[in-house]
DNA sequence: CATAAAATAAACCGATTGGTTTATTTTTGT
DNA sequence: ACAAAAATAAACCAATCGGTTTATTTTATG
């Protein structure tokens, strides 16, 4: 990796929290040149504009939240604790590091819904993709006899998205955890229901 | 009413859609000079500031949005028929003025909950009067014997905002009422399965 | 070691931000 | 009709915004 190529990533990784608790519009420019400690030319130098750098630390964030599920995921086989793993990741969102500044696809999707169509964009996609992941998951717990035939893996995996994000926010408005601790635990309940 | 108190009221209707679309970061005064079509020295002349405008728009906001729930909810006596108010409101929110622009709880919550610490304490405010009233509904249907006696009626609260915020955000985010209506559909049927 | 790449500091740009003041005009209520 | 209240237009404020440019210095790499 060159020098370019890890500055460049020096900003990302600094100024991705600095996005998902501020937002976009409430980020500005001496905010990231602040934090990565590098001048407005450099920064300017990496990217070409603000637009560009949300975009990225967007992706950014959203791939670390996907990696990291991913990598418990790998963890077990069975199709229903692989399920449980989402409701128990967001239940303890104080202890994995890039949760605790909020969740992306909440603070983007609100956020951007009705000014940054781009950004929107990504959102809207990152939740796609997420619905489709899940969709899977069910569906081979299916196939494998370990998930109930009968479930609706479409409908269950907005049910389980709905309830997370729904969660998640009434987490960070009231900043305690009893609502997000209530849902989550009513969730993996639900996970066990479908059990075969 | 006098003249200044009618002002006031012209001026918190019209800039309450432009705090629940832009956010109160991305609302200037000049956009609600625009919207109301009034000077800042008149506006300045009911409000001391923007903050103190926002506060008192989020409070429009959401009491529009009780009031409206109020009356569905007076229109039928059984509580069960009564719960499904909250998914069949929130699933046909485009034909609600006040819920076209979003919801102000889910979107002052995740604006705010790491910037604004004033307006973060009334959503959260909001979620708990929320909270409070569904469980209240639930227990009042437990006493009635309306609804099945086992039923937590705090879960149930929980699991009922989750869920109606949450695909609501799905909703803002893609643009469509897909996941929307599959949210508010199995919330009925929750709601259902409740019953005695 | 030398050249190229990277980063800096600072000046500068026009535009916009929230907010204040003032003198003037319009509107209201009695 | 007349005094008081309300609203206006505009100038003004300091601060910030995203973004560009330039001359200089530092650092990385072959």
């Amino acid at each position: 990796m060159s020098k370019a190529e890890e500055t460049r990533e020096w900003i990302i990784e600094k100024a991705a929290p600095l996005f998902n608790t501020q937002g976009y519009a409430g980020t500005s420019m001496r905010d990231i040149m602040e934090i990565t400690e590098l001048s407005k030319g450099c920064i300017y130098g990496h990217f070409k504009n603000k637009d560009q750098i949300a975009l990225i630390i967007f992706d950014y964030n959203f791939n670390r939240i996907t990696d990291y599920i991913k990598g418990k995921l790998l963890a077990t086989d069975h199709s229903i604790e692989r399920l449980r793993v989402y409701p128990h990741v967001y239940r303890s969102y104080q202890e994995v590091p890039f949760l605790q500044t909020g969740c992306p696809i909440l603070n983007t999707a609100t956020e951007a819904d009705d000014t940054h169509p781009e950004l929107r964009k990504r959102a809207a996609k990152a939740l796609e993709v997420w619905k489709k992941a899940l969709e899977n998951q069910i569906k081979r717990g299916i196939a494998r006899k370990e998930i109930k035939s009968e479930t609706d893996a479409t409908e269950f995996a907005v049910i389980m998205i709905s309830m997370i994000e729904g969660a998640f926010m009434q987490a960070k408005a009231s900043g305690r955890t009893t609502e997000l601790t209530i849902a989550m635990n009513y969730l993996e309940k639900m996970i066990l229901n479908i059990k075969n």
